[in-house]
DNA sequence: CTTTAGGGTGGATACGCTTTCACTCAAAAG
DNA sequence: CTTTTGAGTGAAAGCGTATCCACCCTAAAG
């Protein structure tokens, strides 16, 4: 069942070298055959077989996705984004949850299996410290990396030091003095997001000679819950801050939770500005810098292809793309002392 | 490049068929063989390549997930659920994104092409009307479908009338008569989803004599601001209602939104159900009935890992699976007329 | 007119596995 | 003791394509 390149070569009167090179663009085929082989091909409802192709030409067509998860808003974006760019250039995505590795979720399959299933491999944000990241990379395979940046292959990132000067220096110029923090995991899970943008707080809090108050560094664990508690700390302080800068959109979610618990009125009483620009905050009018989520699934996704044709020219420091972000100003923030 | 099956074989001192059958845990193979085969071929970083295995065997070991979204909450929690389950039974998935087909976004591809890659089908919401799905289903290939009801073929869904009836319901526990409906769209694109739920709604208002008021139904387009200009449109009426059941957990976000603009509060002045669970659900004190949606993926997942392993035993009638429902009860229900 | 170049084509083989079929041999059945 | 059985195994034939290489023939170069 199935017919075969063999039929359509009958058919046409050529051989299937011909019928091969015809169906796939290649050179030295005449044009009016070309266009006959074509078309008796589709008359004939064919279709290359994948399994046939991979096998005798070694490629395989396809690209694994590795990521700790699937479901998450900024996961799902991405994986959006390079679906998109991959199904245009006719490959397949392999979605690959590793889970967390901190709460053991499922590994990664062993590499040797990994080899033999794709040509290339996209990596969503696993934290540097991911015991798998340095397996994959020493596979030598064509490889992307999306939110976080490795040595010698290409990544794609937004400025995470930049968004978090932006976030933190809007909130000066609003005239906010006493800006808290609330970061994301302290511990050794660190994605590369979370250190860099601590570094753009400290480094605009230093400029402007503003306290760096232990006490105004709290951990928010990246989840609403843990942005909320985190508030709850700040709030229950003698001297609270009038503003504070969450990490996360979802984190500064949970703060604004916090802040009405407390009576209090965010961009009022305090200003929050976050990082993601998720689809609930123009919703809860936080103000927050916009990343491109999407774009940095696509940009990787085409940075890979690039790497796949061969026609990499890049050499092996700037393989590191930054996307922009965008301050979006909302409700959520408002000038010190303002009402 | 690669070692092959032949290597093992040569290794363990024995045939390639042996080995292929030690290896992929067939019958007929001698304990003790069977293990030094495996110890080898692990000791050697052997794996089955997977093109070879396709091509000789005729299975691509991999399912298609269609669907016309892949980062919109329910979708991608529906293939989080799913590649779960395919994960574990070592399969992959491909993910194949057709887009909005009212939007004309991208279209499966070809029925042939889709047979070659793919042993089984994963239908993820389209709506019924959809004019692949006939040609899909044509295919007689294993299939598996979410959030819609196919005859022949395995669907997985919630019990939407029931979803729609706990939700007026409860509603009219409170003491609600006036109780709108905020539904999805009204043209042609209906999910299955958004036809059950009005029904279950219509069906509860009838069985307690309530009016069906036509002034009391907007449509939401299952969007934020569509749920929000329904309950704007809802509250300039001259006599609003008091209640609202929004057809999905985003609806009611709008909705929210809108009662607040107007100075309403949600719960005590008007109350406020939708369908979902969303994580965004909790935290805005949302009532709404609770669907298992990773699970919907999952259930789905396994009912086509039956279908592929041929131990098929259902009719052709009964390939429903329905899946609980469960009404949340939060903050934003009370009492009419309670304060 | 002869040589050369190269576009266009087909034959044949490799890709790495699965599966059929035939075969062996020891144990159970007669 | 002979026959039957079936578990265990290997040889070999595909599976459907890509690609190397040889080949032909026309057109440009000499």
């Amino acid at each position: 069942m199935g017919i075969t390149i063999r039929d359509v070569a009958a058919a046409a009167g050529v051989s299937t070298a011909t019928v091969s090179r015809a169906l796939r663009g290649l050179p030295n085929v005449d044009g009016e055959t070309r266009e006959r082989v074509k078309k008796i091909a589709s008359s004939l409802d064919y279709v290359i077989s994948p399994s046939a192709s991979r096998l005798a030409s070694g490629r395989t067509g396809s690209i694994a996705v590795i990521t700790p998860y699937i479901a998450r808003w900024f996961f799902s974006e991405v994986i959006a984004g390079a679906e998109s760019v991959m199904q245009q250039a006719g490959m397949d995505l392999l979605l690959m949850n590793v889970g967390d590795y901190q709460t053991g979720g499922s590994r990664i399959p062993p590499t040797p299996r990994i080899r033999r299933r794709v040509d290339g491999i996209l990596i969503v944000a696993l934290p540097p410290q991911d015991p798998d990241l340095e397996s994959i990379v020493n596979l030598g395979m064509p490889t992307a990396m999306i939110g976080g940046v490795t040595p010698g292959i290409d990544c794609v990132v937004i400025d995470d030091v930049a968004a978090a000067r932006k976030a933190t220096e809007y909130l000066i110029s609003l005239g906010h003095s006493r800006i808290a923090l609330i970061s994301g995991k302290s511990g050794a899970a660190r994605f590369t997001a979370g250190s860099q943008r601590e570094r753009g707080y400290r480094a605009v809090m230093a400029e402007h000679s503003l306290v760096e108050d232990p006490m105004l560094e709290v951990s928010g664990h990246f989840t609403i819950e843990g942005g909320e508690s985190g508030m709850d700390a700040l709030l229950n302080q003698l001297n609270p801050p009038t503003a504070v800068f969450a990490m996360s959109d979802e984190m500064a979610f949970g703060a604004i939770r916090s802040l009405r618990t407390h009576g209090l009125e965010p961009g009022r009483d305090v200003s929050i500005v976050g990082i993601d620009d998720h689809p609930m905050s123009s919703y809860l009018g936080l103000t927050t810098i916009a990343q491109p989520v999407a774009d940095l699934g696509k940009k990787a996704g085409e940075r890979l292809l690039v790497q796949l044709a061969g026609s990499d020219s890049l050499g092996g420091n700037d393989r590191v793309t930054q996307l922009p972000t965008e301050l979006m100003v909302r409700s959520s923030t408002g000038m010190k002392g303002f009402p």
